[in-house]
DNA sequence: GTCTATACGAAGATAGAC
DNA sequence: GTCTATCTTCGTATAGAC
């Protein structure tokens, strides 16, 4: 529930690609009001600070889980597969939110920490809901997690992970499916 | 074989503690200078620029992870009970300069992506001459990435992840070995 | 080897015109 | 709602003294 004019949201999109393709150190307010294609002056207009800025990416954040948490829940092929197929960032706009706010958390942003902290939280318990098993549970959250790491560091050819194209997954999940515990 | 004088080795400890800290935004020359207990100019007698800074930090690296793979094939208790025990930053000289290094990768210098991605080809390698199934070796260096990439973002504390501490991760080398296949 | 002084462009932010 | 001009501080780098 925040963005409501389009340049507001155009400068957001700018900081993204930003922060995931050049990293913190090339996000400045300069370069971000040039790829949105307004003056430094037009974005301070949306965003009167750099914290502002901030917090607007932090909000839209907030609002992209809620939906991605309602989708894990609801998908016919369970949590668990739902989960990893979309672990690895694909460039969805939920995608590119996250890692965004990954690189503010990694430069010690203590509220984007927090934030992720939070999201991470909410996705455990959802997967332990669907396994029944703490251990289990844990083990598939840090294969989530490794995809999702993996994503946002290795160029997309020549990586070293088989999983990052949603066609090799079912091996993984294959894998995975023979330590959840049957039920009833 | 990089450095040879006291100095140069404090300031890249500085360098490592900045970035992993505070992130790329806050490892500037003053702010490593400062850390490290010299002035600006100082630093610059040792790396005549910030490329040359990181130069020196990327050679440390690979000074390190030589010793990390020797270390993973002669462990007693096997490559995998070994890599998932040591893939969480413990704090290791090995660990700070690894996360470090992930910083600048995750700020898209190039050259360190590269070598992250050398060295994880090394360790998947390790893994599958260890498990002797491919996907299986996927999996588990998925979860070292995942305990890696957990213990460079949460705090310590309040953590979302059972398995950052030591005494945890005896469960979820549990779970693993469920998977690996049986060997003659 | 380490320091101070200095240059210069980049980054965040304000004021006011259109 | 967007722009230009301007201010201040920061970040990188050079020169030269100690």
């Amino acid at each position: 529930m925040a963005s409501i004019t389009p340049t507001r949201d155009r400068l957001l999109d700018a900081f993204e690609e930003l922060l995931i393709e050049h990293g913190e150190r090339a996000a400045t307010l300069e370069g971000v009001a040039a790829a949105a294609g307004v003056s430094k002056g037009g974005l301070l207009y949306h965003f009167g600070s750099k914290a502002a800025l901030i917090d607007g990416l932090l909000a839209r954040l907030s609002d992209l889980v809620a939906e991605d948490i309602a989708d894990i829940r609801s998908a016919p092929a369970g949590a668990v597969d739902f989960l990893i197929r979309t672990s690895a960032s694909a460039g969805t706009p939920f995608d590119r939110t996250f890692v965004a706010v990954t690189r503010l958390a990694q430069g010690s942003h203590q509220q984007a920490k927090d934030m992720l902290a939070g999201f991470r939280r909410d996705w455990v318990a959802v997967i332990e809901e669907a396994v029944g098993d703490r251990d289990v549970a844990q083990m598939i959250a840090l294969i989530s997690d490794g995809l999702f790491y993996e994503s946002t560091v290795s160029d997309a050819k020549d990586s070293t992970v088989d999983y990052l194209s949603p066609a090799g997954l079912d091996g993984l999940l294959a894998v995975i499916a023979r330590v959840i515990p049957k039920r009833d």
